[in-house]
DNA sequence: TTGAAAGCGATACCAA
DNA sequence: TTGGTATCGCTTTCAA
C-alpha cells in the first residue's frame, strides 16, 4: 500500500547484524555507543539501521540487562484541579529533559485506586515512583518499601518519608492563612472545599487554619466538603449553600482559587460586597488570579517548581548523586485585597 | 529494618512454583487464570504468591509473548491549557478502566519533540498510540505508518488519518463563529491567539473564522499569536496590545475561554463595556464560563467525551471489535452575553 | 492436569 | 576491535 520496505515487519538487532556482516554484538556496541568498534564498522552499521528502518526493542534491553526501565509511574489524583495539572506538567517535562517517560496514574483520591495503580506499574519495571500524598494503602506501602527503587512523595511533606519527598507543609500554610484572617479581624469563618475517601493535604491545611483561627479566639463556624472536584462551579454553589445555612459568617476560606473565585463571583452575584460584606481568600494563587481586577487573597506555591523539584530528586537519586530525603518548597501569603486588610501587610 | 521477607528480593515465577513444588507452566497458566489446573494447584501456588510476595514481570511477559504491552501512547500538547488537561482526564480514567497505562508525552506543540517521543514509546512495545493533531514530520509519519498498532489522532478532524481520528472540524467550528459574529453585525475583528511551530487546530479555526467573517463583509484587521501558552494572562496582555494598535476594532475572538476571560478582564478594567464598547468570544465552555456574570460567548465542545471515545475507539480496535476510522464528536455555538445578539438566537 | 524444552531480543562476560 | 555463548523471566509448543 506504502512503498515503505518494512511496513509491519520488525526488524530485530541481529538482522541489521547480519545485513552490516557483523555480530549482533558489535551492532549493539554501536548502536549504544558504547565504543570499541571501528569508524568503518559505525558507519556500516548505522546504514543498515537507516535503510531498514530499525526501532530498538527497548523491551528486550531492559531484560536483558536485568534493569529498570526509564519509566517513571506518576500518580496525581485529578487533573480537572489545575494545581494538580501544574505539578504533572513540571515533572513530565524535567523527566522528558533527561530521557525518561511518564506513566500517568489519575488516582481520583482513592488509596485503593493508587493501590491498584502501583501495582500495576510496578511491575513494569519503572526506575521510580513519583507519588502525590503520603496516605496509601497498607498493601501499597508494603510494595512501596519493598520496591527497591527511587520514591518521591510530593505535595504533601512527609518528614519520614518511604523515600524522599518534596512539598510544604500544609499545617503550617493552612496556619499562616488562619492566623492572617485573624489580623484583619475576622472571627466567624467558613470553610468551602472537597472531601475524598482519604484524608488528604486539603484536610491537613483545614486542620492548620481552624487551629488559628481558635488561638485567636474565632471559629471556624462551618466547614463544607463538597462530592465533587475542586473547581469553579462547585465553589460557586458550595458558597451559596454555605451562605444559606444562615450563619453569619464573615469571610470564607477556599480549597483554591478556583473555588474561591467562583465563590467570590456567588457573592458579587448576590449584591455582596467583596471583601466590605464578606471576605474570600483561596489557595494557590492559580493563573486566573493574575487577570483579576483585585487580588485575591491566596497562598502562593510554586507548583510547576514543585514538579520539577520532584523529577530532579528522581533524576539525582538514579544516577547516584546524593540527594536531602525531604525538601521544603515553601509557600507565600498573598494578602490580596478580597479580605480587610487590617493586618498591614502588604 | 522492616520485617518484611522480601526486601528488596525479586521474587521470579520459577521460585514461586518450586515453593509450591510444580512447575514453573503451572504457576503460570494459575496466574494468568488460563484453566488448565486442579483447583488443589491453584489454591497452593496462589497461597505462595501471597508469602512471597510474588509481583509479575511484564516486560518479560510481554517479551516472551511476543505481544504489545497494555501501554497506550498519549501525547498532548501542553497542560497549561485546560482544553488539554480535561482531554487528557478523558482518556486515561477510560484506558485505565480496561487495564491500559497512558505513557505521557507534552510535545509543547513542536513536531520535533513529537517525533523523538514517538520513536522512544514505540520502543516500548505500546498497545496504541493516541496523538494530538494531525501535523506530524515525516520521519514520524513513516515511524507511525509502518509501527502495525492501532493509531487514534484525536482533536483536529482527519478525514484521512493514519489509522483513526477523532473530533472536531475546526474549520467549520470557527466558520460558525465567525458567521454568528458577522450575524450579530460585527464587522471589524480581531484575534488572540498563540502560535507554535507547526500549524496546528487553532490555526485552522481561525482561517473558518476568517473565511466566514470576509464572506460577510467584514475583516479581521488584527491577528495576535502570542509566543506564550493559551492562559489567562497572555489573554489579559494580548488584548492590550491588540486595543494599542489602534485599530477600531469591534470585537475580539480568542483561542480559548481562558485567554477571553484574560481579555474581558482587561477591557473591564479599562473601563470598556462588554459587548456594549467591544465583544467578546472565547472557545472551549471551558469551566470557568459556568460562573461569570455574563455568560461567555464561546463554543461548546465535550473535551472529557472526546478523550473518553478516542480510548473506547483504541480498545475496541484492540479486542477486534469493528470501528469506524473517523468519529466526529461535534460542537455546539454558546451564543452568550459578550457579544451583541442581533441574530436573534438564543 | 502437568511438565520439559525452545525461544523472544537484547546485553554481559569472556575469549580471540 | 570483534565475536561466541549464557542469560534475563516468561510464554508457547508439544509431549506425557
Amino acid at each position: 500500500m506504502h512503498d515503505v520496505p518494512n511496513k509491519n515487519k520488525k526488524i530485530s538487532l541481529t538482522q541489521v547484524a547480519s545485513a552490516a556482516g557483523v555480530s549482533k554484538m558489535t551492532a549493539s556496541r554501536v548502536l549504544r555507543g558504547e565504543g570499541g568498534y571501528s569508524e568503518k564498522t559505525r558507519k556500516l552499521v548505522m546504514e543498515k539501521v537507516d535503510q531498514l528502518g530499525y526501532l530498538p526493542n527497548r523491551l528486550a534491553a531492559v531484560f536483558a540487562g536485568d534493569k529498570t526501565s526509564t519509566f517513571v509511574g506518576v500518580s496525581i489524583p485529578e487533573l480537572g484541579n489545575e494545581v494538580f495539572s501544574q505539578v504533572l506538567e513540571g515533572i513530565d517535562r524535567k523527566l522528558g529533559t533527561f530521557g525518561h517517560q511518564t506513566v500517568l496514574g489519575l488516582t481520583q483520591h482513592t488509596a485503593e485506586e493508587e493501590e491498584t495503580w502501583i501495582s500495576t506499574v510496578l511491575s513494569w519495571q519503572p526506575a521510580g515512583l513519583i507519588l502525590t500524598g503520603r496516605l496509601h494503602s497498607p498493601r501499597a506501602t508494603e510494595l512501596l518499601r519493598n520496591a527497591g527503587i527511587p520514591i518521591v512523595e510530593i505535595w504533601d511533606l512527609n518528614s519520614s518519608p518511604i523515600d524522599m519527598s518534596v512539598g510544604i507543609n500544609h499545617f503550617d500554610a493552612g496556619f499562616d492563612m488562619g492566623r492572617y484572617l485573624v489580623q484583619c479581624g475576622y472571627r466567624n469563618l467558613g470553610y468551602v472545599g472537597t472531601s475524598h475517601d482519604i484524608a488528604n493535604a486539603a484536610t491537613t491545611r483545614l486542620a492548620g487554619f481552624c487551629k488559628a483561627i481558635e488561638s485567636g479566639g474565632g471559629q471556624v463556624t462551618k466547614q463544607l466538603c463538597l462530592h465533587d472536584s475542586a473547581s469553579y462551579y462547585p465553589g460557586f454553589y458550595g458558597t451559596e449553600q454555605l451562605l444559606a445555612s444562615g450563619t453569619d459568617i464573615d469571610a470564607i476560606f477556599y480549597q483554591n482559587d478556583a473555588m474561591a473565585f467562583g465563590g467570590l463571583q456567588f457573592c458579587t452575584g448576590k449584591g455582596l460586597c467583596v471583601p466590605g460584606d464578606i471576605g474570600i481568600a483561596g489557595w494557590g494563587d492559580l493563573p486566573i488570579a493574575s487577570v483579576l481586577a483585585k487580588r485575591m487573597t491566596s497562598m502562593h506555591v510554586p507548583h510547576l517548581k514543585l514538579g520539577q523539584a520532584a523529577a530532579e530528586m528522581m533524576i539525582a537519586r538514579l544516577s547516584g548523586e546524593p540527594v536531602g530525603d525531604v525538601r521544603d518548597i515553601g509557600f507565600k501569603l498573598i494578602p490580596g485585597s478580597t479580605v480587610r486588610n487590617l493586618a498591614g501587610l502588604s
